[in-house]
DNA sequence: CGGATCGAC
DNA sequence: CTATGTCGATCCG
């Protein structure tokens, strides 16, 4: 016990540097002390762009703290008394719950990957040595922390450190076989024991512990490892001696000089099988055990903790590091007196910011953090303060939760700077490709799609964009992380966007239920002619029999399931309650929903349907807001090869808006949330007509289209093929019914060449299309509108994209294409930035555009927009 | 929902 | 020259 308290004292960061600095004679090296450490730091580092972001990082926290200074500043006598009751109370209640039975062990390899490095070659066992590269080490030996050479560190800020420092790059392979090595070790202990990386598990060896209390002797006795198969067999033996000597232990791989702590007790070790030893059946003897069996198996040494919770196990498994262990017995005494003075830096979840914050308000110990509970119940939120208090009082997790299901996937890369358009898509590309690979590889779909960009400043910015069907493929993510990046290149235009690094995240993954409703061929949803929607699909004989045809596997189907629950729902209910159960069944979180919903029906005093069926994937999508739907559809649509054209065209309508397809072909979107014009345009043809059998007059009616074929001779795979073939590549709704009428348009206003193919309605906050770079442009006026378009021409995108044969995007040609400005441009309408000329194609952007609009002809360019 | 931030390994 | 990659959680608007 003595050991361990002179180990723990001066385990505290700053201690342990300098101890270990001065006494460090071996190999003829001498540590740092912190302050040339710091010195040469702050050499390496000032005057930097990492510096000066970091700097400004840190005038935001010092904001914040600025701001809790201020709310505290408020806080009466009055109120710090009340809530000191209300918190009290729940320290009471808290208390009365603590939970001491359980035995949590905390397992921690030492300095890892290092170890596995030096264990594989034996030449860099007496170096200070890092694991990593000149960019970023991942971890490094304790020789080499003595010069201050840590983890998170930069490799050339380590080499100033340390002149002498032996950078081995990452072999993962390696360590995950290591990993695993011990992990079956563990595995005895406690079977569901929960690892954390590579280096790092909780077990809960309570159940181990009432078992072994019975285990005979021979059972608690392992060998010496005297046969070890690498050339490390002197060292074990040398290290057993000292077992069986009752000696401190030290591991023969990293610390020939340290004084480590195989403590006490040893002298009551049965040693009387030659090369054995027997472990006790208390706590700390099965936590020996382990790290024995470990080192004897991996010639590698780990530390642990042992205490009644995960937090106060892990925080034990630091105090007496490396190659240590340290048990907080389970009594509320012991749990506190560990508290007492530690840092509460020291605590797992509380980072430099969160210790600075709390440091502003005089706490830098657990128990003034306890001493401050009310004032910090009245400064953060529940959450935060919840937890403060609970590791005031050292509690914690007593059982360990399996790992839940994965939340997200992603990938990033930094690299030197990029900054033109056609490499950042192609490596957006690349990051798409590989985290299709992965996700793939787990079956996951998602919703979400997540663009992260730092620039060569170290600015982080997130841009995320949830889709209403879910994406996988490279395809599919590329197509809305692409949007995101031209946004973001668009948004410094005409400045290039400089990075250093790009990821791509997907998040919002399926559920299982909806993993099968997705899979679900649109067949069975298209018989029931009873979907909740604004568009219904009801094949006329034509088109019958395709429909009905791959419907038999279906039969019982999700869809028939979901169909009889909501008749039942609407059988059994009153009419408004019924519709509003029928438009939130499938909606897992209807608050919101339910508020916007209820105001629009208010508003209009009329049926309001706010589940659309998307006319691409058809599925149903509930939604918020058209944005969102036009996102959706947009995406869906985006990415899948068009193959053909058909028309959608509405033959019935009593009250809706304007909205549009890609208008050359006649498509019309319908909204019947925003306004009361009425746009008719009659489908010909061979119409598969779709009405609405329900008695629902917020029904639109839609007639599917087939122009060149017929049904059998197109044979198209499945409906969904025929739906994309409706849709161009955007549709676009008025964001909102703006009463400000400045840059209206209507089609009227349009030419002939453009309005024929663009009759859109475009208002003050519509969102808008760029045609060139594809991207949405939020929050835009026309005139903005313009010159983002003619930026966008001018900066060559055009040319340069079609240059490059693999480009993935936009490699449409402006010259045939007959993508077209929906509502962008008026006519004739100057190029507005004045820095901006008009190079390339001696036009300003509306007239490139008219002059596209005019000479696109018909249904077969269209395939151009597809790639 | 989207974005920023924190924290851990 | 040269400051990671990945994930979950939380908070705020």
């Amino acid at each position: 016990m003595d050991d361990m308290k002179k180990v723990s004292n001066s385990s505290c960061n700053d201690g342990l540097l300098l101890r270990m600095g001065l006494n460090d004679n071996k190999a003829g090296m001498q540590g740092l002390d912190k302050e040339k450490i710091n010195k040469i730091i702050m050499e390496a580092t000032k005057g930097s762009k990492f510096y000066e972001n970091e700097l400004k990082k840190d005038q935001q926290v010092n904001q914040r703290i600025e701001k809790m200074m201020q709310l505290k500043e408020k806080i009466t006598a009055q109120q710090l008394l009340k809530a000191q009751m209300q918190v009290d109370k729940l320290v009471i209640e808290l208390e009365q719950n603590r939970d001491l039975s359980s035995t949590i062990v905390h397992i921690d390899m030492d300095a890892f990957y290092a170890a596995v490095e030096m264990r594989d070659n034996p030449e860099l066992k007496e170096k200070p040595i890092a694991v990593g590269s000149m960019s970023m080490l991942s971890t490094s030996n304790y020789h080499a922390r003595r010069f201050g050479v840590r983890a998170a560190m930069p490799g050339f800020i380590a080499k100033r450190l340390c002149p002498h420092l032996t950078i081995v790059p990452l072999n993962f392979k390696k360590y995950g076989k290591v990993s695993k090595e011990v992990r079956e070790i563990l595995a005895e202990y406690d079977p569901n024991f929960m690892p954390v990386g590579l280096d790092e598990a909780y077990l809960n060896i309570t159940e181990h512990l009432e078992e072994r209390l019975n285990w005979p002797e021979d059972r608690r006795r392992f060998f010496f490892n005297t046969e070890s198969t690498t050339g490390i067999d002197k060292d074990c033996i040398n290290m057993s001696a000292k077992f069986n000597e009752g000696e401190v232990s030290s591991s023969p791989i990293l610390f020939e000089d340290n004084t480590s702590l195989m403590d006490d007790s040893l002298e009551q070790r049965d040693l009387s099988v030659e090369n054995s030893v027997v472990f006790g059946t208390s706590a700390e003897e099965a936590v020996k055990e382990i790290r024995f069996r470990i080192e004897q198996k991996t010639q590698l040494t780990a530390s642990a903790g042992i205490a009644p919770n995960t937090m106060l196990a892990k925080m034990c498994s630091d105090h007496n590091k490396p190659n240590g262990q340290y048990r907080i017995s389970p009594e509320r005494l012991a749990v506190l007196d560990f508290l007492k003075d530690l840092p509460i830096r020291k605590v797992p979840g509380i980072g430099k910011v969160t210790e600075k914050m709390l440091k502003a308000l005089g706490i830098v110990t657990c128990s003034e953090l306890y001493q401050q509970r009310a004032l910090l119940s009245l400064i953060f939120s529940e959450v935060s303060w919840r937890n403060f208090l609970d590791i005031s009082l050292g509690l914690g997790s007593t059982h360990l939760e399996k790992d839940g299901e994965r939340k997200s996937m992603s990938t990033e890369r930094t690299f030197s700077e990029i900054n033109t358009a056609e490499d950042q898509y192609s490596l957006c590309r690349e990051l798409c490709r590989d985290l299709a690979q992965e996700l793939q590889k787990e079956g996951l779909k998602g919703k979400t799609v997540t663009l992260k960009l730092k620039n060569v400043n170290f600015e982080v910015k997130t841009r995320a964009s949830t889709v209403l069907s879910s994406v996988s493929t490279e395809e599919e993510i590329f197509t809305v992380a692409k949007d995101l990046l031209g946004t973001e290149i668009d948004s410094v235009a005409p400045h290039p966007l400089r990075i250093r690094l790009m990821g791509v995240r997907v998040s919002g993954f399926l559920t299982e239920e909806e993993k099968k409703y997705q899979q679900k061929s649109i067949t069975s949803f298209l018989k029931s002619g009873k979907e909740i929607g604004i568009l219904r699909l009801q094949p006329e004989k034509a088109n019958q029999e395709y429909f009905t045809k791959n419907s038999e596997a279906h039969r019982g189907s999700f869809f028939d399931q979901k169909r009889a629950a909501r008749q039942l729902n609407s059988e059994n209910i009153s009419p408004n309650e019924s519709r509003s159960k029928q438009l939130f069944q499938d909606d897992k979180s209807p608050a919101n929903f339910m508020e916007e919903t209820e105001k629009v029906t208010d508003s209009q005093n009329s049926d309001v349907c706010k589940i659309f069926t998307c006319p691409v994937c058809f599925e149903k999508q509930s939604s918020n807001n058209l944005e969102e739907l036009n996102r959706h559809i947009d995406e869906c649509l985006s990415g899948m090869c068009v193959k053909d054209t058909v028309e959608i065209s509405k033959n019935d309508s009593s009250r809706e808006n304007t909205s549009n397809f890609l208008p050359q072909f006649k498509n019309e979107w319908v909204d019947k949330c925003q306004n009361n014009k009425t746009d008719q345009l009659s489908g010909t043809d061979q119409s598969a007509s779709v009405s609405d059998s329900s008695t629902d007059n917020s029904t639109e009616r839609f007639s599917l289209i087939i122009p060149d074929k017929s049904p059998s001779e197109q044979q198209p795979n499945n409906l969904s093929d025929i739906a994309r073939n409706v849709c161009m590549k955007q549709c676009f709704f008025p964001k909102q019914a703006s009463q400000d009428n400045e840059h209206h348009f209507d089609k009227t206003e349009v030419t002939e060449g453009a309005s024929s193919s663009c009759f859109f309605e475009a208002k003050e906050d519509s969102v808008l299309v760029c045609p060139v770079c594809n991207s949405e442009q939020k929050n835009t006026n026309l005139t903005a509108f313009n010159r983002h378009v003619d930026v966008c021409l001018n900066k060559g995108l055009i040319q340069e994209l079609t240059e490059k044969e693999d480009f993935p995007t936009k490699t449409y040609n402006m010259e045939n294409s007959n993508r077209v400005f929906c509502g962008g441009l008026s006519k004739g309408q100057q190029c507005t930035n004045p820095s901006q000329g008009t190079k390339r194609s001696g036009l300003t952007a509306s007239q490139s555009i008219s002059k596209k609009a005019k000479s696109s002809n018909s249904k077969h360019t269209i395939k151009m927009f597809f790639k």
